[in-house]
This record gives C-alpha cells, sequence and structure tokens, in this order.
DNA sequence: CTCTCCTTCGCATGAAGATGTGATGTCGGA
DNA sequence: TCCGACATCACATCTTCATGCGAAGGAGAG
C-alpha cells in the first residue's frame, strides 16, 4: 500500500503542528505539502506539477484567500484531489458553499487527531464524512421538489407527456402505449388545450421546467 | 419531553419483533403504527387522520409496493414525516432512489438497536444518517457542475438555439435574427451534426439540462 | 495566396406535427 | 338512467421539421 500523498493547507501553527506531527509520522500518509494560506498553496502546486496530493485537509477560514474561495482553482490545477474541510465552528452555510464548491467532505478541529486519520483513509476510498445537520441539508437541497406542481393532466395524459419528452416521437409513443398514432394525437390535442400551449416545443419546456 | 410518535414498516417477523420490543419500551418513543407492508400502512394512515407519526423506520425491500415505491405516497399523507430507511444490503443506487423520493436517512439492518435509537432521535431533531459511500455520492450529484460543459457552438449557432428552445418556430427565429427560412435550417442541421442529434426536442432538453 | 471555418441563402422531398370534425365505448355520479 | 369525463380511433389538411445537395462571400491561419 502507497502512502496517501497528503497536503494541508492550515494557518493556526498550533493546529498545523499538530496535525503535521501526528499525520507526518504516519507511514500511510506523505506529506507532500503544508501551507499557511491559499495563495501559498496554489503558487507550489501550479509551479511544481509534481506536487500532487491525493487529499487536502483545508482550513475553511484562511487570511486571503478563503478555503472556500479556493477550491475552484484548486479543483483546477489539481482535478482529482479529495478536500476535506477544518472548520472551528460547524457554520451550517459555509461547510454547504464548501461541499457545492467541490469539497467532498468536512471535520471539525476538535475532533481527534485519529478521527481526521481514519476520515483521510475514508475520503482516499471514495467515502465523505458529513455530520447529520450537515447531511439533511445536503438531502433536502439535492432534492427540491417535494411540492409537485399537480399538472392538471390525467394520468394517461401524462404518460403520452413524458413519451413526448423521453424524446419519443408520435409513432413512437404510440408503440410503447400500445395505442394508434390518432389516439396519441387525440391526447396531444387535449393536452395543449388544457395547458393552453401549441408546440412540442412548449411542451418539453413546461414539463421539464416543472419537474426540477 | 413527549414520546416521539414512531411508525414501522417491516415484514420480516424477527427484524420487525425486535425494533419493537426495543423501541416499544423506549419511552422516548411511541409506537403509533407497525405494519408488515407498505399496502397496510397507506390504508391506516388513509382511515385514521390521527395516525401521525414524527418518524418512520420503513424497509426498503418490501413485498408488492416496495419502501422506495411507497414513499411519495406517504409523503402526501403526512408531508411532515422523517423516514429512515432500512436496508439489508448497502445497494447504493437504491438507497440513493430513496433519498431522491424522500427519504431523510437511512440505516443498515445489521446496525445496533441502540444506533437505530440513536438515528431517531438525531432524525426528529432534524438531522440525518448518511454512511461516507452514499454522503459521497450524494454530494457529488447534487453539484453536477464543477466542469462546466463548454457547448461546441459558435456564438451564431447558440443564437439559433436559445430561440428555438424559447419556443419560437423556425420562421419566427429567422425573422427575429433577420435572417432567411432557409439559413435557420442550414444552422439547425449544423447543430444536429455537432451534438448529434436530430430533432427539436433533443436538443431542447439538452439545453435545458446544460442550463441549469 | 490558398484553405478552412463561419455565415448566408436556395431548392426539394419525405416525415412529423398541429388541428378540426366526428364517432364509439367505459365508468362513475347526479 | 342519463350525462359528463376519459380513452380510444379515423380521416383530412396545412404547417413545420429533418435532411440532402449545392453555392457564395468574408475572416483568419499557415
Amino acid at each position: 500500500m502507497k502512502p496517501i500523498p497528503l497536503a494541508i493547507v492550515e494557518d493556526d501553527p498550533i493546529i498545523g503542528e499538530s496535525l503535521r506531527t501526528f499525520l507526518g509520522e504516519d507511514p500511510q500518509f506523505e506529506l507532500v505539502c503544508a501551507s499557511t494560506s491559499m495563495e501559498d498553496f496554489l503558487q507550489l502546486l501550479d509551479i511544481d506539477s509534481r506536487i500532487a496530493p491525493a487529499v487536502l485537509l483545508l482550513d475553511i477560514q484562511l487570511p486571503g484567500i478563503s478555503g472556500i474561495e479556493g477550491i475552484p482553482a484548486i479543483k483546477q490545477l489539481r482535478p482529482g484531489i479529495d478536500i476535506i474541510m477544518l472548520t472551528t465552528f460547524e457554520e451550517s452555510e459555509k461547510i454547504f458553499a464548501a461541499l457545492c464548491a467541490g469539497a467532498c467532505s468536512y471535520l471539525s478541529k476538535r475532533v481527534s487527531l485519529v478521527t481526521i486519520r481514519d476520515a483521510i483513509l475514508t475520503v482516499h476510498r471514495g467515502g465523505s464524512y458529513m455530520s447529520p445537520s450537515i447531511a439533511r441539508k445536503v438531502i433536502e437541497h439535492f432534492r427540491p421538489l417535494p411540492k409537485k406542481v399537480e399538472g392538471p393532466l390525467t394520468s394517461r395524459q401524462k404518460e403520452i407527456v413524458e413519451c413526448i419528452v423521453n424524446g419519443l416521437s408520435y409513432k413512437m409513443a404510440a408503440d410503447k402505449l400500445s395505442i394508434s398514432l390518432d389516439t396519441v394525437r387525440t391526447h396531444i390535442k387535449h393536452i395543449y388545450h388544457v395547458l393552453e400551449i401549441n408546440s412540442k416545443g412548449e411542451l418539453i419546456r413546461r414539463t421539464l421546467d416543472k419537474t426540477r
């Protein structure tokens, strides 16, 4: 098992030192880089392409460019890198923003070094750490369709629409639903009247807009 | 602290019994309902509106209507309910589908009863349980815009596409852009070739999918 | 300067869609 | 039992699309 190339960006000297010591001595990791600011880190990655950490421990609160703001740049320089955010406080909004920006996990700095070590291993295996509250927020965010705008269409009509939106022609829809082409036409006519539209394009747009 | 009204839908008699016993004896919970099928559970909720569990333990694999399939109906009858999926195997795809459908957490049946109890409490406090692997999938799913898919279209072609997606016919697009109908056709032909599609519908879908 | 890409336009044909009129059969409520 | 909503099918007509072929002028690269 090759050691996991690891990078740390942390401006707090005490926490930084403790991370470097603990993780640096662990043969599972190879500490390839330890910066105290986003600027330094980005410059390092830019000038030396050999520095290719697999996992990055990143302080969310940094002087200058913050951890969150730096994520896009990091991802551009090292697309495959897994980023674990280190947070002093569990500020939901910021952690959430970090996840959106491209972080794949986060940890409170108050957790034990062993936990951090385990988190790195987990992330490197393709997993992710998430606290219950953040997990809930994430779930609810990526599923913003609890209130389904009840379409005034009958169930059969919805089936027709689904076929059309999925790219089927009238003929193909007719085959799929085992009805005649003319019946499909009739349904479409009714649907257009109800929705007050008059083209396939509008139907697709309308449906796609509401679904998501 | 009032006990948390709890419901269980689990067809496995052994697991169901162990859940009912352990959770039923815990004063933190009030077991208001324990069904062995989705059909039974939905009927119960439908005929007796007094049954209002705050948290539902739901087996993902049920005879008849599965746990996942039943979630929308459950949410319709009891919109505020928090659903914890119980899974025998950690089938990523199914768990993911469940989360999409409206579950807010999940647990392997192999975890301890204490863990299940804690999960219920966590979920009821507004949190969520997620395993590392699922957490990672979720994060990556709801953030599908790390690589901005640069449309391989020329600026003129993008104008054409915009017209079409906005519901204009070729004729209307031609008027709007002050070019001839045949020119619009030509552009569309090129666009179709480049995008490897062959219908207006696909163009609209593709464009709408990428934009958001 | 030649070559390629982009934009513009024309013509032609067959397929797909939009829309009107009309008909039959089922099902559930008034 | 009659009516209305829904689903099914047919025929007709006109519009819109998809797609092939061909062509000309301008901008930029080599």
